[in-house]
RNA sequence: GGCCAGAUAGCUCAGUUGGUAGAGCAGAGGAUUGAAAAUCCUCGUGUCGACAGUUCGAUUCUGUCUCUGGCCA
């Protein structure tokens, strides 16, 4: 990495990306090292993982020691019982990044979810949230009648979300189908009406992206692999197990859905054998 | 040494009552506006273990062999 002398400038976000166990924490920490410390860096992780309380191992979530000394904002936020969005991350992102230049601080994203980032950049529309009714009452009907009478439901009041939409995807196809009944407005019309402007038009902040990415896949393949097997040995299955018998906790979380914990989760209930699990 | 079961895609397997074969996973490419490490779409020629026999035709039936697993000595 060249001199952090180019980073330092005060009024700009720094964002830190790249895939996994490709090293992204360890250039956060010494970003906050070489920029001044906590006093004049706050790291906000971007990671629809590492926001969830109880899920440690399986997420490589910097240790709590690490966190006392790299404080991140967006880390240990919600209980794996509840959801989140990059519209929840957008708004947090943009408190966190406001509260930051207030305390002096230079906002430092980290983190691999690349939606999340995304939006935070180009912004994202202002819409309804997930309307959990809704949506149960959605699936209901997705089951009765099929994923083809809906999509043709779709077609019919928004045709360019549904050519954008396979039938089969129905994570997107119910979630255009709710915005149309909770509002009356199609998706498309409410991305053209209420655009939610970029980093820059929000808040006025300009921003440079580091982009961390593997001179050899292998190598990185072989990371990946030790630090699954790294995983084990630090109790990750003894974490899925006590997330499992939480009565208020179902694999159909979003937390719970996460990569690792789903293969886990699975493993436990001995649908899949042990060979296929650590593949 | 004897008996039994296997040998098919990178992996796990299905299948062909004989007409050269297809699923899941992995991999590659693509889409993506409140679940994004998510969700979805597209992509499969592989001496069907080897050699012989029967047959118009064998991956499929028969025989021998090789290897693997199990049981019996």
């Amino acid at each position: 990495m060249e001199s952090p002398g180019r980073f330092t400038d005060p009024n700009s976000v720094l964002i830190i990306c790249g895939p996994t166990a490709i090293g992204k924490t360890a250039v956060a920490m010494a970003v906050q090292d070489a920029l001044g410390g906590a006093d004049k860096v706050q790291l906000i992780s971007a990671d629809s993982a590492l926001i969830y309380r109880g899920m440690d191992i399986g997420t490589a979530k910097p240790t709590a020691a690490e966190l006392r000394a790299y404080p991140h904002k967006l880390v240990d936020i919600l209980d794996p019982r509840e959801s989140y969005s990059a519209a929840d991350f957008v708004a947090d992102s943009d408190a966190a990044i406001q509260e930051a230049l207030r305390a002096q601080k230079k906002p430092v994203f980290v983190g691999g979810t690349m939606m999340y980032l995304k939006c935070l950049l180009e912004g994202i529309a202002d819409l309804p949230a997930t309307d959990q009714a809704m949506r149960q009452r959605l699936d209901q009907e997705l089951s009765q009648k099929g994923a083809e009478a809906l999509h043709a439901e779709l077609m019919a009041q928004d045709p360019q979300a549904a050519a954008n939409i396979h039938p089969n995807n129905h994570q997107r196809l119910l979630r255009a189908l709710a915005v149309l009944r909770n509002t009356g407005g199609s998706l498309t019309d409410h991305w053209r009406q209420n655009a939610g402007g970029t980093l820059g038009e929000r808040l006025g902040v300009a921003c440079q992206t580091v982009i961390m990415m593997p001179k050899d896949r292998a190598l990185l393949h072989q990371r990946i692999a030790a630090r699954f097997t790294q995983m084990l040995a630090d109790g990750f299955l003894g974490e899925v197990e006590g997330l499992m018998k939480r009565a208020d906790l179902h694999r159909n979380l979003p937390s719970m859905r996460a990569v690792g914990y789903r293969q886990a989760w699975g493993h436990l209930l001995g649908e899949v054998d042990q060979q296929t699990f650590l593949e």
